[in-house]
DNA sequence: CAACCTGTTCGCCA
DNA sequence: ATGGCGAACAGGTT
């Protein structure tokens, strides 16, 4: 379920074991996401160092041990990260454990395996070059976003909010929810937005984002039925302006909801 | 058994 | 060269 919000949860809960030392490092070397890593140098880089910050970037993780070691975390579609307590035995889909000097481990766990987990060793790690500003940051601006929609006038918003180039940590849910607060189609090609429209566009896209972070990436809270985060899930849903069913469609290559009387 | 899935990347085509 | 689309990736769940 990893977006914009999910990925702060899961840093966190990395992030509680800050301080402690590694003292031995487990990997699924074959799988497939260390298909751009060299293990060897991970376990070799991480054991005996000290988990000492982590950050996010939309949906990039990054985890620094010691001043040099640095861990880069994607979670793909199904990743997850947590801490398991003394004792715990890697089970199928737990293709990191990071075992801490405390007794407790740091777990990646990712059945699907589209996730990444990338290792560098140095000052700085390649994957923050050329990074775009983040949607919370003063530097995402309007004219950022207005600009973006005229170069790729001719697809579905829908798909254009989910390119992480512009709109970093955006997911599929939160696309769909970002569409129907500012009533917008998702189908509406992203060059035919008015000026008021994109002016709309923008400040739901700001408004969502603090939304997730607030709720789900705090402590994952449920979210509020007021949201269409509750209701976007199965056939059936009802949206909760018209009281009329909610459409599901493929657009842009992703499952859709919204409101047909509702989104123009 | 078949369809579905909160993400990214690649190859093909216009 | 650039942009847009569908398929592929893998395995659990409905």
């Amino acid at each position: 379920m990893p977006e914009l919000a999910e990925v702060e949860f899961y840093r966190k809960q990395w992030a509680k074991a800050e301080g402690l030392r590694v003292s031995a490092v487990e990997v699924n070397a074959k799988k497939r996401i260390y298909r751009d890593t060299d293990t060897r140098a991970l376990v070799n880089g991480l054991e005996g160092s000290v988990l000492c910050g982590s950050s996010t970037h939309g949906k990039q993780m990054s985890f620094v041990f010691g001043k040099r070691h640095w861990l880069g975390v994607h979670l793909g579609m199904t990743g997850k990260l947590r801490i398991v307590a003394e004792g715990y035995e890697k089970s199928k889909h737990d293709h990191l454990l990071l075992r801490l000097k405390n007794g407790e481990g740091l777990a990646y766990t990712d059945p699907r395996l589209f996730g990444k987990l990338l290792y560098y060793k140095g000052v700085s790690p390649p994957w923050f070059k050329g990074l775009p500003p983040e949607i919370l940051s003063d530097e995402f601006t309007f004219r950022l976003v207005d600009t973006f929609l005229d170069r790729r006038a001719r697809s579905p918003i829908k798909a254009v909010l989910l390119m992480q180039e512009r709109f970093p940590g955006i997911g599929n849910w939160m696309a769909d929810e970002i569409l129907w607060r500012a009533r917008i189609a998702p189908i509406s090609h992203s060059g035919s937005l008015d000026a008021a429209q994109r002016q709309e566009l923008y400040k739901r896209i700001c408004e969502v984002c603090n939304d997730a972070m607030r709720v789900i990436g705090s402590d994952w809270s449920r979210p509020p039925n007021s949201w269409l985060f509750n209701h976007r899930w199965k056939d059936g849903g009802i949206c909760p302006h018209t009281g009329k069913p909610l459409k599901r469609e493929v657009i842009g290559g992703r499952t859709t909801c919204w409101s047909p009387a509702w989104q123009k």
